[in-house]
DNA sequence: TATTCCGATAGTGAC
DNA sequence: GTCACTATCGGAATGAG
């Protein structure tokens, strides 16, 4: 991603005209572009489309701050585009992590603060933060879930419902103020504890990661378990139904806790 | 040099202690050795020797600020030693330069405003400052000869001879003030133009060197010319003599002038 | 906060 | 200002038309 300007580019492209190693999906309003540098397991892009017809130029899809200047209806229809396009995704990924990984783990949706690349895009991606191009504290910080710089899709669609002055305050997005949250230290996003060099924080989120998998894959299996002697269960019931009509010992069996 | 009082150590052993890769030479009251990362392309250091029977300890040789705190006399006796031995060693120099390099250039003689190992030390260098050890803006700063780190073994002489104020000055020698010297904005030591980085700057020194070579080897070779020629006139003189005994037209021949 | 390249800068550990 | 190692920080170029 050489050009800042790509984004904006691929955006007023027809989806026929954008290879499959960069276009993941689309709809009539957006289209799911694979992120050519994922910070994540998985890492995706949902811009706006641009069109001729819209009453949505350009400028104003250029990042979250111009689309929340303009028109709050429009916008809200555009963030709600964005959304609908985030859930379906969502749902994708989730049937990509069983297959790959064999359990599911959570989804970031929002944007960034304070962007480099031009054309609003909303960052879609799974919750580990574990990748060979998570390479410094800018990568880093920018997606951290409670730093303050990523914001969450959920939290922005919040603004529209809320006082209208609030909404201001927030749609303001000064660049400056999120910049700076960039430079902070680093801290896990999952444990909350310091990390001081990147080294030592890549190590660490590899380990929470594989502590998350194992316990991921341990209740998986003790799911599967259990479905097995409740099939069991069922298939002794059935010959026992089969030799014995006249009992019923079949009884539903609750789903395992969280842990 | 991972040790720190690596200089001390050396300067408490008889010089039949230490290995000829380590110790060029010695007098009763110093020891020359050589740097072990010479910043120019011959680069030595004497120390004054460490001796029970001297009035001297060792605290008092730690460096030229401990030296020159304490008693006058001493201390100069001690600056005397080492300017001989620099003496001494700078002929040494221009000898081995001439074999190498077919030229000799200016040698430079000071100690460091503020130095980091332990026990006085007199660095004797070459007026070039090209070498591989040369590695960062600290090393070149510490050498170049106008940057005022650099403390030339005939300026530090004159204070001695200066009013006492001067002196106590001139011998505080503030590590700080010395310090901040090492941090600022590099300068060719030669012309003087800005260097904006060390790459840069070792590209220029070798070319400044490679130019001040080239006009010593033109100089030297008109000489071995002038000389021969000189050679010529002479021999045709003996053999004019030997046949016209009676007139005598041989003349001194001057040096060529510096250019 | 697009990446990548280059180089300066900063902290550490050395025995 | 000892070195060597690791990592961070800081600027500049980048590509396309």
């Amino acid at each position: 991603m050489a050009n800042l300007f790509i984004l904006r580019n691929y955006a007023q492209k027809l989806p026929s005209e954008l290879p499959s190693s960069i276009l993941f999906s689309h709809s009539s309003e957006t289209l799911t572009i694979y992120d050519a540098y994922p910070k994540s397991k998985f890492h995706f892009l949902i811009l706006p489309r641009v069109k001729p017809e819209s009453e949505l130029s350009v400028n104003d899809l250029e990042s979250l701050k111009s689309l929340l200047a303009g028109d709050k209806t429009r916008a809200k229809q555009v963030m709600d585009a964005l959304k609908e396009n985030a859930d379906i995704l969502c749902k994708e990924i989730e049937t990509e992590m069983v297959k790959r990984y064999g359990f599911k783990w959570p989804i970031w949706i929002g944007f960034h603060g304070a962007p480099s690349m031009h054309h609003l895009h909303l960052h879609v991606l799974s919750a580990d933060l574990c990748s060979e191009k998570m390479k410094n504290k800018k990568h880093y910080n920018s997606f951290h879930p409670k730093h303050g710089f990523f914001l969450h899709m959920d939290d922005v669609l919040s603004w529209f419902d809320a006082e209208p002055s609030y909404f201001k305050t927030m749609a303001a997005l000064e660049e400056k103020k999120y910049e700076a949250l960039l430079k902070d230290d680093m801290s896990c996003w999952k444990c909350g504890s310091a990390m001081k060099n990147m080294p030592t924080l890549k190590s660490h989120l590899q380990e929470e990661w594989d502590k998350e998998a194992s316990r991921a894959k341990a209740k998986a299996e003790r799911k599967r378990k259990l479905e097995e002697k409740q099939k069991n269960t069922e298939s002794r019931a059935q010959k026992e139904e089969a030799s014995d009509a006249h009992t019923d010992k079949k009884q539903k069996v609750s789903t395992p806790e969280n842990d």
